[in-house]
DNA sequence: ACCATAGGCAAGTAATGACTTGCCTATCAA
DNA sequence: TTGATAGGCAAGTCATTACTTGCCTATGGT
């Protein structure tokens, strides 16, 4: 589960395409390729983000909803927060008294 | 720097480094060495484990500090804070008004 | 001075993982 | 029904990476 979550997390892509699904929740494959693609016209192929997708849902950080021919991908960030508790569940990032 | 934390979590023997750490702050390399080995006397060896120390120190989620020949390390969880932070700043993980 | 302890460096191996290539299925519009 | 759009599957390639092996340095005790 853990091992899911962190590996999953390892790619830069993968993490692009969760940054790209905070901005814009319930993307297409295309969608998120056309923002992966950006303007220089460089960046994975197709397949290559459906497979990123199939290691994010696998991982419980995407889930996926089918719709006719479309299927939407919305974030999930409960599995990392379960997955960081841990580490970061004793203190907040800054507090004094 | 994302990249460095990220790459780090990756692999299951690191973050028993971290949990080892968090359990007891300032343990020098043979001592986490112990420690992963466990009872049945299997794990990583000790070049392993000093290579992941490496790896999680360029991370900035392990801190260490010398003194005479021994080396103590010291768990840092701000990176990963800081580095979470994007996806999991708007909500913490249970509350309601 | 000697030896044991604590740790470092570097090259080699084996496995994991990101990406490609090529083809196939399903839905919708004309 | 034909064609175009949206997506899926599977084998193969190439790079990364975890781990090993072997040797070297430094500190501390006796």
């Amino acid at each position: 589960m853990a091992e899911d979550v962190f590996k999953a997390l390892a790619d830069p892509t993968r993490r692009r395409i969760l940054d790209g699904l905070v901005e814009r929740n319930g993307q297409t494959l295309f969608e998120i390729c056309a923002r992966l693609t950006g303007e220089h016209g460089s960046g994975p192929s197709r397949q290559a983000v459906s497979q990123h997708l199939s290691v994010l849902e696998a991982a419980g950080l995407v889930v996926s909803r089918r719709q006719g021919r479309y299927k939407f991908h919305d974030l999930d960030t409960g599995p990392l927060r379960r997955v960081t508790a841990r580490w970061l569940t004793p203190e907040p990032p800054e507090s004094g008294p």
